[in-house]
DNA sequence: ATTAGACTACCTACTAGTAGGAAGATAACA
DNA sequence: TGTTATCTTCCTACTAGTAGGTAGTCTAAT
């Protein structure tokens, strides 16, 4: 149930943790040959140049995600909840190092260097996790569950950009509960409390 | 005014602003020295290690950064307005391409790879931060402007790591506005309103 | 006379990337 | 059935260029 994995997925699985490490400069053909024992040429055979690698790897990430915030909503029926479930993963991923760490959370904070092909791709990944968001909230207020001071889509670019910087914050510091300490008041903001909802 | 600085001074000028750009690995001996028009050589006469160079910069950023609280603490007399003028200062950076972005912000998200000693300075920055912020918030409790929910050292930490999330999502996604939607209301949520303080 | 700061010239290690070939699997066909 | 052709995957061996860093020299100011 291990072996089953293709060598390209392999170099991506490996690509993956090493960027989310050490970002895209971090890394080098050599350092997957290394992990994984094979050749750089044969790396190159299934990657032609890096760039492409990582384009290719941002796609996948982005695809997981999706799938991940999609059963993310048909499996939890509160919005409120849906949002606490996507807190909470992260969060488990922040205290148990061995998890996976955000690779665009990484590369997003080198943007400016970034390859044009894989800028964009990370941008598509966050406009897909910013529209998930977004509907979210939407639903929330629907439901009389959330309240929000602004537009549902700046709400959401504010929780996501939130979400991540404090992200790489926790890490940084190496204390997993500041990322709950920054994102819960935000996240319990948005909520209508029961108390209010018997007042109002 | 402007060629006042010394080689020295120049080489970490550009570095730094390299190094705000990609990254610790995203820059190289020989970029400062086509930016600045001395040889490589020149360069590791001053600085023999690039770990060193970096090392020398975050400690002079340091310096720099406690110069300029300290002198914000004493110009200003009230805490809120020093908190809001902490912001502002970085709010406007972040607008304005030209100004400086924080440096160790930047190589808090490479933590991992970074030299030991490089590391250990940018802890040592942010550790001088989080006390300039746990006393700013310590006075303004005192003074009745502030209420805090945990300890002001706390406190400090949860703002601290909010600040440089928020500063390189607000980069990241190319809208600065995004730096004040996530930092405004966490120092609202800190003052003691006026219509709070009529009221208690 | 010493020294600081620049230089030329070089080194080794590593970077991404290429060329060309060997081994095995698959499929086509006589 | 055996044979041939094709495709995939990996390999060895290589390239040009860049990385950080060193040795030794020239020069100008102290």
């Amino acid at each position: 149930m291990k072996s089953t994995a293709s060598t390209s997925e392999k170099i991506l699985d490996i690509a993956q943790s090493l960027i989310v490490a050490g970002g895209y400069n971090g890394f080098s053909y050599a350092d997957i040959s290394a992990a994984i024992g094979i050749r750089k040429a044969s790396i190159h055979h299934h990657f032609p140049t890096k760039a492409e690698l990582v384009s290719v790897l941002v796609s996948r990430y982005r695809q997981q995600t999706e799938a991940g915030l999609k059963s993310l909503r048909e499996e939890i029926s509160s919005p409120a909840e849906q949002l606490q479930s996507y807190m909470n993963y992260w969060h488990s991923c922040i205290r148990d190092a061995s998890l996976p760490f955000c690779l665009c959370a990484m590369l997003a904070s080198e943007m400016q260097m970034l390859p044009e092909e894989v800028a964009s791709r990370v941008r598509a990944h966050f406009h897909g996790l910013a529209e998930w968001l977004t509907s979210v909230l939407q639903a929330g207020v629907e439901q009389d569950l959330f309240r929000l001071d602004k537009r549902p889509e700046e709400e959401a670019q504010i929780l996501m950009a939130s979400v991540h910087g404090a992200m790489l914050s926790a890490r940084a510091f190496g204390d997993p509960e500041l990322f709950i300490a920054i994102v819960a008041p935000q996240l319990a903001s948005l909520r209508i409390s029961d108390s209010r909802k018997l007042r109002g």
